[in-house]
DNA sequence: GTGTCATGCTGAGATGGTCTCATTATTTTG
DNA sequence: CAAAATAATGAGACCATCTCAGCATGACAC
């Protein structure tokens, strides 16, 4: 049928008017201000007509939502596949994030939002998922090529990296500062010391003085 | 007035008694399906008398908000002032914020619900100042005993530990898991190594050989 | 071209919440 | 104990989401 694809482009253009009128929206305003009439006026459409295509206001945020992860994690993938050092890749990962994450605090916020107290619904976390995959295949990868330890569950220095940010983008978001320098390089310099390789062990200081002392007498020449 | 104290505190009785049962329902149903008349039924009073103590529901949110937050901060002090050794301190406060946050996830949201996209309101701006003033007070001790660098804008770690406690904390709720162990060691071990005093110059492993082969010459028995 | 059918769209109104305020109850005062 | 001041009530104003009976549009047969 030939007309059942002229539909279908016209009813998914219908839907994209509507995803992009309702982004709009729900950025100005937030989720509860957010007007579905409103929505609707911008799409060129009744408000009935919204509900045709989303079935609740919130079930339209969660796409909107959903469309936002997407290109998260597309960029986040395209970011680290510029760089092979495992650290390096860290760094433009997290650079990505912070820039990301401020950027769009107001939809995280929004997310937030929908996030019911106890639970989340399973597409988002799958989404979630999907996007902290592109640290852990790092981190993965920098362990097979011995840069990180490989003693510890995953998620721990996942959610280090991850919360570290997150409370950096919101701290400067608040204090309505430019971006600060430090907050990656930071983070990445406790990466390394605390996830990189484990040191060789240590010497006492005392070890180290008994050794120096040693050396003297045989080898007074400094090294 | 004697009469007057008398009506204070019967007026004080009565938004105690609100202020709990809207603690009640906000935790069992959310921000949203909160309902003013149900908090005014298990307050015991009709729905208009909460409006005569809190303007709106948003208002009354705010004050739940406010007594969680003073108690947390409350607790976050007696807990540091246990101990005595800034890392120990800090050991003990991730702990309790950590075990705070895991038990009080669905205020965190609710208080999430509440920030508007671009802005806080100054009122929670402070207390959240006043909840993390007890790291910055023992990081600042920390700092004059020598265990903590002094070369760093106090909020890079700030960041670090309370990022990633939250993060860690949503983690663990997500997972509906039991809190697993490690989260506060590994914290603390990774402040330690990026934020305790710089490491005495590291010795270059050839250099550790050299040293080892000279001793042994001229002391064979094992340190 | 026109009748028929399927499908899409509309917006008035049902529903259900927050918040107001005229009225009623209670407490304080002289 | 009457009068004045204060507190509490709950019916209903108001305004949002969401529904659905009816209207518009376009494809197809003839």
């Amino acid at each position: 049928m030939a007309d059942n694809g002229a539909r279908n482009s016209r009813s998914a253009e219908r839907r994209d008017a509507i995803l992009s009128a309702a982004r709009e929206v729900f950025i100005e305003t937030g989720f509860e201000d957010a007007r579905i009439a409103e929505i609707g006026r911008r799409a060129g459409i009744a408000e009935g007509t919204v509900y045709l295509y989303y079935k609740t206001k919130t079930v339209l945020m969660e796409a909107v939502l959903a469309d936002f992860w997407e290109g998260l994690t597309q960029g986040a993938g395209d970011t680290t596949a510029r760089h092979s050092a495992p650290l390096e890749q860290l760094r433009a990962l997290a650079d990505y994030h912070l820039t990301g994450v401020i950027r769009d605090l107001p939809f995280l916020d929004l997310a937030a939002k929908l996030r019911k107290a106890y639970s989340i619904d399973p597409q988002t976390r799958d989404r979630l998922r999907a996007y902290v995959a592109v640290f852990d295949a790092v981190y993965q990868a920098g362990i097979s090529t011995g840069a990180f330890r490989d003693d510890l569950p995953l998620w721990i220095p996942r959610d280090m990296f991850y919360g570290t940010l997150e409370y950096s983008a919101r701290t400067i978001a608040l204090r309505e500062a430019e971006r600060p320098t430090g907050v990656v390089d930071n983070l990445i310099q406790a990466f390394q010391r605390t996830y990189g390789p484990a040191p060789t062990e240590s010497l006492s200081e005392a070890l180290i003085e008994r050794l120096e002392r040693a050396v003297e007498k045989i080898d007074p020449t400094p090294g």
